[in-house]
DNA sequence: TACCAGGCGCGCG
DNA sequence: CGCGCGCATGGT
């Protein structure tokens, strides 16, 4: 065993949310806990939540630097809000308002690869569900002070999983595509090596993977490569963009180029903006309805 | 009951 | 190339 440390980090909560950083969904492995949140990232859980002035981060780690690189913590957000609320798009700028309390996690690129395959066509509810049932049938049981808890699946598990057992989770027809993908990795699709790549080849190699498209492709580059000219466009974007943008294209991959071109390397941080004001939109409105 | 959710693969023209 | 369809599943 190696050696870890109890780690408290204490960070101005102005930008950084742990509710909205967790729940603006990039992320899935998390649960509510006492006053916050406990995150399941790399091998560890970290217990978070917002006090006051500042969002408190605890964790057992070997290196403290893992930690606060997953939490993006010295990444300047105050300027990407401020590129948001000056862009002369109202929708943005509300939606950087609301949001500025978000921050780009830095997950493991594996991981994000076979959430976001999971995540076509299902809904965030639904897709923490099968992930949750994913590790606990393949991930590995750790212990921690909160409690047991799961590791993600390695890619070695999923590629030797039987399709019935996969299906129990919930995924659906993509068990086909979780096998593809991680047999692929099995036999040496090596995703360390993608980091060096320019964003629109690390996509290209992410779209010859079966059960990788466009949209997932932009998610997995976004979250799992932190490549912030990345836009990703989903049925709430594609909203956003027809009704606060006046856009009329309808060809998701041109709705992404055209984000793209308009905000560079801060498309990811926007659409992220975007994505969840659109969402607590619709919630606001249905729970209002009842 | 039909429609929707962080879409994609495939076959057809 | 672009287009339309089928695909699992659970929630409204």
């Amino acid at each position: 065993m190696e050696k870890t440390n109890r780690v408290q980090i204490k960070y101005n909560s102005e930008y950084f949310s742990v509710k909205d950083t967790l729940e603006c969904g990039q992320i899935f492995r998390f649960r509510p806990f006492e006053k916050g949140y406990l995150v399941f990232f790399e091998k560890s859980v970290a217990y978070c939540y917002n006090d006051g002035d500042y969002a408190v981060i605890e964790c057992n780690v070997e290196d403290e630097k893992r930690l606060k690189n997953f939490f993006d913590l010295d990444r300047d957000y105050e300027s990407i809000v401020r590129s948001a609320t000056n862009s002369g798009y109202s929708v943005l700028n509300d939606s950087a308002r609301l949001g500025k309390g978000i921050r780009i996690l830095n997950q493991s690129s594996e991981e994000a690869l076979f959430s976001f395959i999971i995540s076509q066509n299902n809904n965030i509810p639904r897709i923490k569900n099968s992930i949750e049932k994913l590790c606990e049938i393949y991930g590995e049981k750790c212990d921690s002070e909160y409690g047991e808890y799961y590791s993600f699946p390695t890619a070695e598990k999923l590629a030797l999983a039987e399709d019935l057992t996969l299906k129990s989770a919930g995924l659906g027809y993509r068990v086909g595509y979780i096998k593809s993908v991680a047999k692929e990795i099995v036999n040496g699709f090596n995703l360390e090596e993608l980091k060096s790549l320019p964003t629109e080849e690390l996509k290209k190699k992410l779209i010859s993977l079966k059960g990788v498209g466009e949209k997932v492709a932009d998610c997995v580059s976004l979250f799992g490569f932190h490549r912030s000219d990345s836009f990703p466009v989903d049925t709430w974007i594609e909203k956003v963009y027809r009704e606060n943008f006046g856009g009329s294209l309808t060809d998701r991959k041109k709705i992404t180029e055209y984000f793209v071109e308009k905000f560079q390397g801060n498309s990811g941080y926007f659409q992220q903006y975007l994505f969840y004001y659109k969402r607590s939109l619709e919630k606001q409105t249905k729970n209002t309805e009842k």
